[in-house]
DNA sequence: TATAATATCAGACTGTAGTCTAATTTTGGA
DNA sequence: TCCAAAATTAGACTACAGTCTGATATTATA
């Protein structure tokens, strides 16, 4: 065991400590305020080790986001068999808001949100959502199945709404000076939004 | 008249022209490939010049955001008196992302979105927004007046939802890379919106 | 018109993210 | 075990947005 460990490489216990140092220094005085030489010179390391590990500084908070996937994916294993797919997505997005305000908060999500628009590697950000865009996308798969929904629209339709509702939720409240919590304003939206795509009766 | 355009301001000539050659270096080698030294010695100036016109390099993108709000004013004008209030909103939507996408353009876009995100005076992206915002809020307004929307929602209420949609649109718009027009993902989930704060007959 | 206050301007300077190169360590195959 | 390839590390260096200072021009006021 004592082995194994050692034998890890020595690469992946300087990852751990750089990002260990970082977080701890951006929780303390915000992402902006904290400098890359900051970061490692508390973290005994360099900047050839730091670039070695993350892409950029903000790929930081990218590795805390991604790290979170496994947390949405007990959210919808926790839902009962037979309930309602339209709740489902509500109560998910909901969860979904929650936990993204309260284990993420609002200077990594804005952080992250700035970045990806920065980014040039298109992928910098769909990658690190790639499941919660999975079980959003098998949530409606199962209301459409179940006509719930406008057949009007395709999955790839309403998929990418509610994507764009979750763009819009998060992006807006960054935004805002406000105390209100990011689900208070999302809930209402998303909802709205989940009535405007169901089947009408 | 001509005394009166020599007595303006020097400063305001200087600032038009680096406006000028900002813009037209943005849309040739795009945003960040282009600095603003070469901006300064392309338009004969100064840094000193630039940042006492400019608060920021992207600040000439917002200028030119905010230059454009006239053109809402138009569109809010140009209805019948007699068209339905939502059908206002949503058609008054549409051509805002047609405007936004054919007049400003992706890279703009994204710019603004970022920097916003990343300014410290919130002010940034509200103000430069206000007129569109009123637009919007006094169509949800006589929306209201109509009993056109669900009672159970307020004015501040489905503003603010309206406000999401729009922001979650071009967001989303801007991390894609895809040939498909920004209206063409936003006009559905609008209308989808539109439908869900409606009124239930 | 004289002068004080203000606006404009030039460009050197600073801060910081990210790159580059070369040294060192680790690993995997012979 | 030995060595070549790959991973890791250190830290000097670069690029560039934005700041600062001091000079010059403009305007407002007396």
């Amino acid at each position: 065991m004592n082995e194994l460990v050692k034998k890890q490489q020595r690469g992946e216990v300087t990852k751990k400590k750089i990002l260990e140092v970082a977080l701890k220094l951006f929780s303390e005085k915000g992402f902006n305020k904290v400098t890359v030489d900051e970061i490692v010179k508390k973290s005994d390391s360099s900047k050839g080790s730091f670039y070695q590990h993350f892409r950029s500084k903000s790929d930081i908070f990218l590795v805390r986001f991604t790290e979170m996937d496994h947390y949405y994916l007990e959210v919808y294993k926790s839902f009962p068999e037979n309930m309602d797919p339209m709740e489902k997505l509500s109560i998910f997005s909901q969860k979904l808001m929650h936990f993204l305000e309260n284990e993420m908060g609002k200077d990594l999500m804005k952080v992250i949100y700035s970045a990806a628009l920065e980014s040039r590697e298109h992928t910098y950000f769909l990658d690190s959502n790639r499941s919660l865009f999975k079980i959003t996308r098998t949530l409606l798969e199962e209301a459409i199945e179940k006509e719930k929904i406008n057949p009007e629209l395709s999955l790839d339709d309403v998929s990418t709404m509610v994507t764009q509702s979750y763009m819009g939720s998060i992006y807006h409240w960054g935004l805002r000076i406000t105390d209100r919590s990011l689900d208070s304003f999302s809930t209402p939206f998303i909802n709205a939004l989940l009535i405007g795509i169901s089947k009408k009766l």
